[in-house]
DNA sequence: CTGTTAGCGCGTTCAC
DNA sequence: GTGAACGCGCTAACAG
């Protein structure tokens, strides 16, 4: 900086002011500097500028296993809507999602100076980590939930997503649905249970005993060959399209005609979705939508301070295609 | 850090010689100090260290669309890599990859003082945007090439992987393999197109010609009703696992049945291939070890200097399931 | 409109 | 083994 100023005949201060949109330089000495920067290439050193404005412009991300669909897409949409408010992402990237692996990782990114950080946080395990945090941070949590009064959350309604695929299938004439239900420490899980067992009850429909999964195809796969084993099974609701997929495995394997036979609905509408065999009926949850509004929320709460705590709910929406049939 | 000192009845520099564990500190001054931490909660201001240290411990990691599964899984492995080596890592994903945008993108993290920089490269273009940087900053391609001495690749051996996918038809009894080819600009499409062809020359078969896909399920399934149309198909290789899936359902809608009249290999082993009707024979690449030896490369780089280039190259592995068989 | 001065929180170099 | 001074590159506050 020194150089450019020397370069341009002018303080470090202009430069500094030329650099920061400063309104009180004059256009030809703006033009000089400008010049100067170019010339010698310059580039400010945006440490030395964070020490001094405390402000890293700097995000920190939290989240479990970003190599999954949900998790991935989410972070891509926060850091598109980071870097076009001009601020960095830090990620980090927890194996085991727990409240001390989490309060570790916020502390971490504490350390490094982040102006604010995003945890994606879909496990209780991880929400409730989430009131051992220290105050003072900005937090935003997506998909989380927390009893605090200083964290917003962004999240999808999950029971209004089980309830669209319970009343789809229901709407076929299907007496009742079985479910297919994620690991119980997911708020998903609980989530798109009670909507489910809501939209059975609505309708005075029995309510069968739901099958438990885990996330995996292998686990929708074991359920499928459980359902396809029982009487009067004719619609079945997964939890996520890829235990979906394993159930359309299992029945393929065993000769049950999908939809024919039985109807099944997933839930996320993954890119693959569209050319399983059949074609996934699914729950659509715009991800990218759920990054862009935790970085709003997040700014929001930086700029304005702790006052604007916020609760947003994303709408997801609901995809027919071929794997669901009315009830013969 | 200050008031730790104060309240250690220490100096500051003292306290700093605590945190880096300078061995010149008596271990009961040590204790005194540490404890002093502890009850004011004190955390080190890294910004500040960064700024004298001129290191940041934060890497810089450049990519495109950080939603697919490949790029999404090297980048778990880096970041687990990296924080296990003590490193953060601030993430910039692009949507569309061009020279500029990934000029752009590396400056933008060079201003923030990252020590080092891995690009996620498996375009022609973003490899040549790789020649355009400015010297100086370390650097690894992921999945890239590049012509500069002063850049480390890591890679997987996509020629080698194809060859084992069309070898292991050809050794099925196939008389040729068709080939659905990902797009041109990627390095991938054509380290895949190569291994192909290598193979089948190598076997004396007729090279048919491939059909251009865009790595999609759609793309995949438009060349699968193209190939159910043609004579004499038995044997199909699709350079990724989401277009062979959209050949697996063209050919189901079809009703051509797989494995038995048409064979089908993909590549990448996505966690859903497992579970596509027919479970997918296809070549698995680890993408973790890729992320992995990424950051050991980079580190390496910058600390022993700029004189360590290496090319690191990673060998896929064969999975065969349900969705090859013995040609009739 | 522009320059001067001070200091952000730390590590490094020297004394002691 | 420990402390005092100095400076990293920048912005804020004030002076001119």
């Amino acid at each position: 900086m020194a150089d450019v100023a020397r370069e341009a005949g002018v303080s470090h201060q202009t430069v500094s002011r030329v650099l920061n949109d400063h309104p009180n330089v004059r256009p030809d000495t703006r033009a000089r500097v400008e010049e100067a920067i170019t010339r010698l290439g310059y580039r400010r050193n945006l440490v030395a500028r964070a020490l001094v404005t405390k402000r890293s412009r700097t995000l920190g991300v939290v989240s479990f296993d970003t190599t999954l669909y949900g998790p991935a897409s989410t972070i891509y949409g926060i850091e598109q809507a980071a870097r076009t408010a001009g601020y960095f992402v830090s990620i980090v990237s927890l194996k085991t999602i727990d409240t001390h692996s989490v309060r570790d990782a916020v502390d971490y990114l504490t350390e490094q100076g982040v102006d604010g950080v995003v945890v994606v946080a879909p496990q209780y395990s991880a929400s409730s980590a989430l009131e051992s945090l220290p105050a003072g941070m900005p937090v935003v949590a997506a998909e989380g939930t927390t009893h605090r009064a200083d964290v917003s959350v962004v999240c999808i309604d999950q029971v209004e997503g089980a309830k669209l695929a319970t009343r789809h299938l229901l709407e076929q004439g299907h007496e009742t649905v079985w479910h297919i239900s994620g690991p119980p420490e997911w708020l998903e899980s609980e989530g798109r249970l009670q909507g489910w067992r809501a939209a059975l009850e609505e309708a005075d429909r029995p309510v069968p005993e739901p099958l438990a999964g885990d996330w995996s195809p292998r686990s929708g796969y074991e359920a499928g060959k459980s359902l396809a084993a029982m009487d009067g099974v004719t619609a079945v609701f997964a939890a996520n399209d890829q235990m979906a997929l394993g159930v359309l495995r299992a029945l393929g394997e065993l000769g049950v005609p999908v939809p024919e036979q039985i109807s099944v609905v997933g839930f996320d509408d993954i890119p693959e979705s569209e050319f399983f065999s059949p074609p996934l009926t699914t729950v659509r949850q715009d991800f990218d939508v759920v990054g862009r509004h935790c970085i709003e929320v997040l700014l929001r709460q930086i700029d304005v301070g702790p006052t604007a705590f916020e609760r947003l709910v994303v709408r997801p929406s609901f995809v027919v295609r071929s794997s669901t049939a009315p009830a013969r």
